[in-house]
DNA sequence: TTAGGGTTAG
C-alpha cells in the first residue's frame, strides 16, 4: 500500500556558510535538506553564487526544490526569484515550479507556467503531466485538461499518466472521457481500478462503483484498502448492508483495523445505511481517531436526527482534544437548527470567528439555515451577507426561512435579487417561493411560479409543490379549487397533500371538504391521531357537538391515541418541557400559578377562552382549565416569570398551535410587552404588540 | 498515480 513520503528534516542547523567547504556528491540531499528556513537557503544560495556553483543547472534545481517545496509553511516569491535567474530553464526546472504552485494551491499559476514552457518550446518530460493534470483537475478546467492529454499522447508519455488522467477527467465532471482513458489501460495495475473508481464516486455514480468491484473480483485482480474506501462510501449511498457488512468482515478477518481511514468508512456506511448504534459500537473500539473519524459519527447522528447524540459526542471530541473543522461543524449546526438549540448554536459561531475560520457557502449556509430556524432572520441575514460566495443553497435557505417566519413578501424579493444575479433556482428553491406566496396571501402569484418552474426552468412540480399550492389556495379560502386541484394531480396525492387541505377546511370551517379528505386520510395513514382532531374541531366550531365526540370516539376504537402536545422553553441553557396539563415536572406549583395570573391579566384585556380547543370530554369550568392548561400557555408563564421584562420568551413545540393559545399568545405580547416566538410543526410564529406574523392562518 | 466526514425540502 502506498503512504505519502514525508521528508523529516536532521534538526542540524547551519550556522555560517563558512562551516560549508566543499560540496558532496549529492548536495540535495546533505545540505539542502537540512535548510529548514528560508535564512537557511539563503545562506547556501549566496555560497553557490561565491563559487560560481549556481551556473550547474544540477545545483540551481536543487536549490529551487528546496526554495518551492521542501522549506515548510512559505510562499512562492524566493522559488521565483531564483527561477527567473536561470538563463534557459529545463523542464526539470519548470516541474519543479508547477508541482510547487499545485501544491500551493495555486493551480491557476501552475498552468500558466505550463503553457509558458510550451511557448519557450521547451520539451516536457513524463514529470511534466501528473502535476499539471492535478492542478486542471483542481481547476476543474476540462478544455486545458484535454490539450494536455493529446500533448500527451503525442509525447509517447501516455500509459504513466493513465490514473491521473483518469482522476482529471472524473472531477472535471466528464464520467465517460475518464472510462474511455480506463478502457485502453491494463486492467492488473489495482491504482487504475481505484482512479476509476475514485472517479465514480466523485461523479456520485454508485451503483456503477459496485458493478466494477464485482468485475474486479472475476477478474482476480487484488483490490487494497483504497478500493474498499470507494465501495464503502457506496454501500452508504445506497444503503447495501449486505456488501457493507461482507466488507467490514474481511477487514476483521485480515487485520485491517488498523487503518483509521478504513474503520472511519465503514462507521460511515453504517450510519448511512441506518444502523448508528452499529456505526458508534465500531467507533468506540477505534483505537485511533481523527478529526475525520469523529465527523463521520458526529454527521451519522445528525443525519439520523439524533441530536442529543450529535452534542454528546462533539462534547467527547472537545474533552478528547480532537479540534472540530468545518465539515464538524456543519453537522453539528445542522442538529442545533433541528432542536432549535439556539444557546449551542450561538456557540458554534463564536468558535467560528474566534478560530477566524473561513465562511465557506456550505458553513455560511448552515449557519443562515440555524438562524433561521430558531427565528432569527436578521441574524441569518447578516451572514449572508457576510458569505463572500454563494450558491442556490443558499439563497434558497433565505428564501426559504422568510417564508417560514412569516415574512413572505421579503422572501420574494430575494428570489428576484436571486434571477437578477442569474442563479438558477432548483426545486427547493421553488419550495421555498410558493410557501412564500402562501405566507403573504399571494395567491395568482403563486399560481404564477408554479407555471414558471417548468416552464422557465423545466423543474417538473413534485408532491411538495402541489402541497404549496394546496396550502395557498386554501389559505385563501379557496377550498373547492384547493379540491379540484387536487383531484386534477397527475401523481397520487399523498396524506400531507389531504392534510393540507383538511387545515384548511379547519381554519374556514369548511365541514364537507374536511370529511372527504379526512376519508383519503384514513386510508393513507390510518393512525394519524391530528387528523381526527381536526375533524372533530371543525364539527366542535360550527357547533356540532355530537359529530365532533363521534369522530373522537372513532379514533379511540381504532386505538389512536393522542400524540401529546409538548412545549420546550431554553432558559439559561437549560431545557424545559411541558406537557399539557402536567403535573409532574418539578416547577409545576409555580408554573400553574403564574399561568392563572397570566390568563387573569389577559381576560381583563378582552381574551375569551375557545371552549372548542378544549378536550371534549370535559365540562364547563374544566373546559376553560384543560385550553388553559395547554403546553404553550404553561412554558410561555414560566418565561414570563424567569426572564427579565422585554427578554423574548422562544417557544418549540411538537404539533401546531391551537387556535385558543394562538389568540392568547397574541394578548399576551401586548399586555406583557413580550415578544413571543414559537416554532410549531410546521412554521414560526413571531407575536408582537397583538398580532402574529403568520397572519391568523397556520 | 488511487482513498474516509458536510448544507436547502419531505
Amino acid at each position: 500500500m502506498a503512504t505519502t513520503t514525508l521528508h523529516h528534516f536532521p534538526s542540524k542547523t547551519i550556522t555560517s556558510p563558512t562551516t560549508i567547504t566543499q560540496f558532496p556528491e549529492n548536495p540535495k540531499t546533505l545540505i539542502l535538506q537540512q535548510c529548514k528556513t528560508t535564512k537557511d537557503l539563503n545562506q547556501v544560495h549566496a555560497h553557490l553564487i561565491k563559487t560560481r556553483l549556481h551556473l550547474n543547472p544540477r545545483f540551481t534545481e536543487n536549490l529551487l526544490e528546496s526554495a518551492a517545496i521542501l522549506i515548510p509553511n512559505t510562499t512562492m516569491d524566493y522559488a521565483l526569484s531564483i527561477f527567473r535567474n536561470i538563463n534557459e530553464p529545463d523542464p526539470s526546472a519548470y516541474n519543479v515550479m508547477i508541482r510547487a504552485f499545485t501544491l500551493k494551491k495555486s493551480p491557476q499559476e501552475a498552468l500558466i507556467l505550463y503553457q509558458k514552457m510550451h511557448e519557450n518550446s521547451v520539451q516536457p518530460d513524463p514529470f511534466t503531466f501528473p502535476c499539471t493534470l492535478k492542478a486542471c483537475s483542481r481547476l476543474r478546467a476540462l478544455r486545458e485538461g484535454e490539450q494536455i492529454h493529446a500533448q500527451i499522447v503525442k509525447s509517447g508519455f501516455g500509459s504513466k499518466v493513465n490514473n491521473t488522467l483518469i482522476h482529471m477527467y472524473a472531477n472535471c465532471g466528464k464520467i465517460e472521457f475518464a472510462c474511455k482513458v480506463f478502457d485502453g489501460t491494463s486492467k492488473s495495475d489495482v491504482f487504475a481500478w481505484n482512479s476509476m473508481l475514485s472517479g465514480y464516486v466523485r461523479s456520485e455514480c454508485w451503483g456503477e462503483v459496485l458493478k466494477l468491484f464485482d468485475e474486479m473480483r472475476d477478474m482476480g485482480v487484488g483490490f487494497d484498502e483504497v478500493t474498499l474506501i470507494s465501495v464503502l462510501t457506496s454501500c452508504g449511498r445506497l444503503a447495501n448492508i449486505e456488501l457493507g457488512e461482507w466488507i467490514h468482515e474481511y477487514v476483521e478477518t485480515n487485520g485491517l483495523k488498523g487503518s483509521v481511514n478504513l474503520v472511519t468508512s465503514i462507521v460511515d456506511m453504517y450510519a448511512k445505511c441506518g444502523y448508528v448504534d452499529k456505526a458508534r459500537r465500531l467507533f468506540e473500539e477505534m483505537d485511533r481517531r481523527d478529526v475525520v473519524a469523529w465527523s463521520a459519527m458526529i454527521s451519522g447522528y445528525s443525519q439520523a436526527r439524533k441530536c442529543k447524540e450529535v452534542l454528546d459526542v462533539f462534547r467527547d471530541m472537545q474533552m478528547a482534544k480532537v479540534e472540530p473543522n468545518e465539515v464538524t461543524l456543519v453537522s453539528v449546526l445542522s442538529c442545533c437548527a433541528v432542536l432549535g438549540a439556539l444557546e449551542t448554536g450561538k456557540w458554534v459561531h463564536f468558535y467560528v470567528k474566534k478560530k477566524r475560520m473561513e465562511l465557506t457557502v456550505t458553513l455560511g449556509t448552515v449557519l443562515m439555515d440555524f438562524y433561521a430556524k430558531c427565528g432569527l432572520m436578521e441574524s441569518a441575514i447578516e451572514v449572508f451577507n457576510k458569505m463572500p460566495f454563494k450558491n442556490v443553497f443558499s439563497w434558497t435557505v433565505l428564501i426559504q426561512g422568510l417564508a417560514n417566519n412569516g415574512q413572505g413578501k421579503r422572501a420574494l424579493e430575494f428570489y428576484a435579487l436571486m434571477r437578477e444575479k442569474s442563479i438558477e433556482p432548483n426545486d427547493v428553491t421553488f419550495i421555498g417561493v410558493l410557501s412564500a406566496c402562501s405566507h403573504a396571501g399571494l395567491v395568482d402569484e403563486g399560481r404564477e411560479f408554479f407555471v414558471s418552474m417548468s416552464r422557465d426552468f423545466g423543474i417538473d412540480p413534485r408532491t411538495e409543490h402541489y402541497g404549496c399550492m394546496v396550502d395557498i389556495l386554501g389559505r385563501a379560502g379557496l377550498i373547492e379549487e384547493a379540491y379540484q386541484f387536487i383531484k386534477n394531480m397527475p401523481i397520487q396525492p399523498n396524506a400531507v397533500i389531504w392534510r393540507t387541505l383538511l387545515a384548511s377546511c379547519r381554519a374556514h370551517e369548511n365541514v364537507e371538504i374536511g370529511e372527504e379528505s379526512l376519508k383519503n386520510l384514513v386510508q393513507l395513514e390510518p393512525m394519524h391521531s391530528g387528523d381526527y382532531i381536526l375533524v372533530s374541531n371543525i364539527y366542535a366550531s360550527v357547533g356540532r357537538l355530537e359529530d365532533a365526540m363521534k369522530v373522537m370516539n372513532q379514533m379511540r376504537e381504532k386505538g389512536i391515541k393522542k400524540t401529546p402536545g409538548c412545549s420546550l422553553i431554553e432558559l439559561d441553557g437549560e431545557i424545559y418541557e411541558f406537557f399539557a396539563e402536567d403535573s409532574v415536572s418539578p416547577h409545576s406549583k409555580e408554573v400553574y400559578n403564574a399561568a392563572e395570573k397570566m390568563i387573569k391579566k389577559i381576560k381583563s384585556a378582552g381574551y375569551m377562552p375557545n371552549a372548542a380547543d378544549a378536550r371534549l370530554d370535559a365540562e364547563g369550568d374544566d373546559k376553560e382549565a384543560s385550553v388553559a392548561h395547554h403546553s404553550e400557555k404553561l412554558a410561555i408563564a414560566l418565561g414570563l416569570i424567569k426572564t427579565r421584562p422585554g427578554t423574548t420568551i422562544r417557544i418549540s413545540k411538537n404539533l401546531r398551535v391551537c387556535s385558543d393559545c394562538h389568540n392568547a399568545t397574541k394578548i399576551i405580547s401586548k399586555v406583557f410587552s413580550r415578544e413571543i416566538v414559537v416554532r410549531d410543526r410546521n412554521r414560526f410564529h413571531h407575536f408582537k404588540d397583538g398580532s402574529c406574523s403568520c397572519n391568523d392562518y397556520w
